[in-house]
DNA sequence: CTTCGCGGCATTCACTGGAG
DNA sequence: CTCCAGTGAATGCCGCGAAG
């Protein structure tokens, strides 16, 4: 009967979507009471999202290492995890895409703002914007805009690695002062990066998979045991596209491949 | 049982500063 | 610039407890 096919695919349907929906809740209260993984896992699964609303809302195409609008949409999107009520009627989706819409028309608004006391500045003013003036507070407004954003990024860094039991003032002090291993240590956070099993179980049980690790970097247990912290927080920084503005501050950020470190090789220090 | 995380101890190695 | 000694960090080996 093609009816009865209908009615239990729609049941086998709507049992999918309560499923969801119940997942979607369980990681977003999660998230409100402080999990770092639910998160991520939260992040995660809305990067497109999140970029197809921002895109929609600056109408163009929008690039995660490039456009700071979607820096200010990934932070309305953490604003909108906090705020939102799980007992309430509306989606989750349709909540975080309105905090979203108007965390960028506040920053529409504010950049018009700026910019129109510019434009309506005296002539003499217009001159000394040409001579740079007006030019290096422009650089300065840009600067505190850049660093509001990296507060929330670092501030999402700091939750993830207290995921993985790291202060992120232990850095300095988990970063190998030896370049050779600093080099070996990059190397096996890169291999763990780029591997999705060994990646899944990082973020499963919050453990380097060592064995799997060794095998694939050919560098011993203890080397890899030692430098655990070092290696996750490096494997966060590469695996987790939020991160990449991070990378330009670990000196990380030219890297290509393996045994491709650019050409000092003593700055490669996460700090 | 296997794997991970961690600690102790002895040895090896890299870096640094001083002397020639 | 090269050599050398001192210092501190890394490594290897062994073992223990915890967790899955």
């Amino acid at each position: 009967m093609p009816t009865q096919k209908f009615v239990l695919l729609s049941i086998n349907i709507m049992g999918l979507i309560k499923l969801f929906l119940f997942n979607l809740n369980t990681l977003i209260t999660s998230a409100q009471k402080g999990d770092p993984l639910s998160r991520e896992k939260l992040i995660k699964k809305h990067y497109h999202f999140i970029a197809k609303i921002c895109s929609k809302v600056c109408k163009r195409y929008l690039i995660w290492e490039n456009d700071d609008e979607l820096s200010i949409g990934l932070l309305a999107f953490n604003e909108a995890i906090d705020a939102f009520d799980t007992a309430g009627d509306v989606k989750f989706s349709t909540f975080a895409g309105v905090v979203i819409k108007r965390r960028l028309i506040d920053y529409f608004r504010h950049q018009a703002k700026f910019e129109k006391e510019v434009l309506s500045s005296t002539f003499e003013e217009k001159n000394e914007l040409k001579t740079g003036i007006n030019a290096k507070s422009i650089n300065l407004y840009n600067d505190d805009q850049t660093k509001e954003n990296l507060v929330g990024i670092i501030t999402y860094y700091q939750d993830l690695l207290v995921g993985y039991g790291i202060d992120i003032g232990q850095l300095p002090e988990v970063s190998p002062k030896h370049r050779d291993t600093r080099e070996n240590l990059l190397q096996a956070a890169i291999v763990l990066s780029r591997n999705l099993d060994m990646l899944d179980y990082l973020q499963k049980y919050g453990q380097v998979p060592v064995k799997l690790l060794c095998a694939s970097t050919g560098l011993s247990r203890k080397i890899i045991e030692r430098g655990r912290k070092y290696i996750i927080a490096i494997t966060l920084i590469f695996s987790d596209p939020i991160l990449s503005p991070l990378k330009r501050f670990t000196n990380f950020d030219g890297y290509q491949g393996e045994k491709d470190y650019g050409e000092d090789q003593s700055n490669y220090r996460v700090v």
